[in-house]
DNA sequence: TCCATTTCGTACATTTTATCACAATTCAAG
DNA sequence: CTTGAATTGTGATAAAATGTACGAAATGGA
C-alpha cells in the first residue's frame, strides 16, 4: 500500500469542480467502465496495488487520456505521479456502477443456453445470482438444471420478480417467442434485460435491453476477412 | 414483387457518385450492418417484400436518416418513393459483409458453454458451421459433444486450422488460460476470434477480436437501475 | 533540499458520428 | 396526364467523441 490515503485530499484545482448530473453522462462512457473494472479485479486477483491510465489503456487498446477522461466524470480516483490504487479505484467504480452489491437474475427459458447460464458460476463470482429459472414446456417444470435451481412455470416466474423485487432478466427462449417473454417480463416489473434471442425487442424506454448476438459478432468480423 | 427491378437504373445524380474505399467506411457503420441484415431475414421469413428505412428505423430504435446514410457508403440499393425491396437489399448486405457463403468455424474448449455453442443449430443456420472443436484435458478427447463434432486435442485443431483455411474461431476456455489459447489460434492462422473469455486479449493487428461477456451487460444496465 | 521524472485532470482542438432538410423520383388515384 | 403522398440519397450542419498538450502535484534519488 502506498504511503498516502486515497482518494486524493482535496485541492484549490477540485474545489470547485462541479459534478455532473448522472443523466448527461454519456452512455459510451459508462459502457466502458465495467471493463475498467474487469481488468481491475484482475490486476486485484494479481495483487497488483498500483496502476495507471497508461497501463490500463495498454492492456485495453484505448488511449491513457480516455480512461482519465471517463474517470474524471465522477471525481478523481488517482494520485498525480504515481497513478491509481487498484482496489479504491475498484470500489468506486463498483458503487458507480452500482454493484457494489450482489443484484438478483431470473432467466427464461431452460433450453439448452439457459442451463448453461444456470449452471456459470462466473455470474455469482461477479455479482449476479440467478434466483431463478422458468420454462413454458411442462415437461421442463420441476427440473433441476443446476444446484438448487428448479425450472418453474412462467406464472411462478412472473410473481416471484414482483415478490423478491427483481429487476433483472435474461431472455433465452427462441425469437419468435421473445418479444412475448419481454412483454410479461416488463409486466411484471423488469427493468433491465438481457436478450439472446436473435431479434430486436419493443419495449418501454424505462426498461433498458440489451443483446448478446454472436452471429452479428461474426458477420462484423467477416467484413475484414478478404 | 414490384414492378421494376432492384437496383434502381443509374441516372444523372449516380453517375458520378464516388465509391468510397472499404478501409474509410467507419467500422461503427460496418457494425450495424448485421443488425439491418438480421431484420431483413426476419422480413423475409414472414413473406415481406418491401420496406423502407422509416420501417427499419422504427424496428431497431434508430433514425431512417441513418440507415440511408448508412447503406450509401456501398451503393444505392432503394427505389425513391418506395423503399427497399427485402430480398435484394438482404443480398447486398450479404455480399457487402462477406456473408454470401459459409464460414467454417472452430471452437477451443469444449466445457459447458462450447458444448453449447456446439449443438447450437443458430450459427449453421445464419453461415457459420462449426467444424470442429478441442480442449486440453484428455478426458473429453474423443467425445461426441455434438451431432458429428468429435472434441480433438489442441495441436490436431491446429493442424486443421491450417490445413484447411479456417479464418474464424470461438475461445470457450477459462480467462487465466484465454491467450495462450489465442497465441496458438494466430499462430495458425486463424483472423477472427469471439472471445467469451471475461479478459481482454493481447493480438496482432492483422487479427481482430470481439468479445461476449454478460456480466459487462449486466453492470451496464445496473448503473440505470436506481 | 532540489531536480528529474511520472502521472493526473482538464481546457482546447480535432475528428468522427448523427441529424436535418430538400431535390429528385416513384407511384397510385382521379 | 396531373396531382399528392411517400421515400431515397446526400450536402450541409450540429452534436458527440476523441486526442493533444500542459499546469499541477507526487515521488524518489542526488
Ligand atoms: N445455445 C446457444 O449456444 C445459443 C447461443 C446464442 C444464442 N442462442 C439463442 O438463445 C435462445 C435459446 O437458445 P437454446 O439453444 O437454449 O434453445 P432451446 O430450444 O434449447 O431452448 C429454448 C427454451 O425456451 C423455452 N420456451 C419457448 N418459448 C417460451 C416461452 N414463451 N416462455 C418460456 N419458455 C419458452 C422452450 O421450451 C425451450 O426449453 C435462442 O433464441 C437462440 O437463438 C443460443
Ligand atoms: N457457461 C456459460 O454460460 C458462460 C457464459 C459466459 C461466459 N463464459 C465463459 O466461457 C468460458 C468457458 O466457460 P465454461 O462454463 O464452458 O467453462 P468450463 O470449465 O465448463 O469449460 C472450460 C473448458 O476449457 C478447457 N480448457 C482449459 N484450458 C484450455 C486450453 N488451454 N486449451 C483448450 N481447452 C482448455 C477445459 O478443459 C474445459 O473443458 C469461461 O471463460 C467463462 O467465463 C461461460
Amino acid at each position: 500500500m502506498s504511503s498516502t490515503s486515497y482518494p486524493p485530499a482535496r485541492n484549490n484545482r477540485t474545489r470547485n469542480r462541479k459534478k455532473p448530473r448522472r443523466d448527461e453522462i454519456p452512455d459510451i462512457v459508462i459502457g466502458r467502465l465495467p471493463i475498467y473494472l474487469r481488468t481491475l479485479r484482475q490486476m486485484t486477483a494479481e495483487g497488483k496495488e498500483i496502476t495507471s491510465s497508461q497501463e490500463l489503456g495498454q492492456i485495453l487498446g484505448i488511449s491513457s487520456a480516455q480512461i482519465r477522461k471517463d474517470l474524471s466524470h465522477f471525481g478523481e480516483f488517482g494520485k498525480q505521479g504515481t497513478g491509481y490504487n487498484v482496489t479504491y479505484l475498484c470500489r468506486q467504480l463498483e458503487k458507480i456502477l452500482n454493484v457494489d452489491h450482489t443484484w438478483p437474475v431470473v432467466v427464461v427459458g431452460a433450453g439448452s443456453l439457459g442451463t448453461a447460464i444456470a449452471n456459470y458460476q462466473g455470474f455469482a463470482k461477479r455479482g449476479f445470482q440467478i434466483v431463478a429459472i422458468c420454462d413454458e414446456d411442462p415437461g421442463k417444470i420441476g427440473k433441476e438444471v443446476a444446484p438448487g435451481l428448479v425450472v418453474e412455470d412462467c406464472a411462478r416466474l412472473s410473481a416471484r420478480i414482483r415478490e423478491e423485487g427483481v429487476k433483472i432478466a435474461v431472455i433465452a427462449v427462441p425469437a419468435h417467442a421473445a418479444q412475448r417473454v419481454a412483454d410479461m417480463l416488463v409486466e411484471a416489473g423488469i427493468r433491465a434485460i438481457l436478450c439472446y434471442a436473435p431479434t430486436t425487442l419493443k419495449v418501454p424506454p424505462s426498461v433498458r435491453v440489451e443483446y448478446i448476438d454472436p452471429v452479428i459478432h461474426f458477420q462484423h468480423m467477416t467484413y475484414y476477412l478478404r
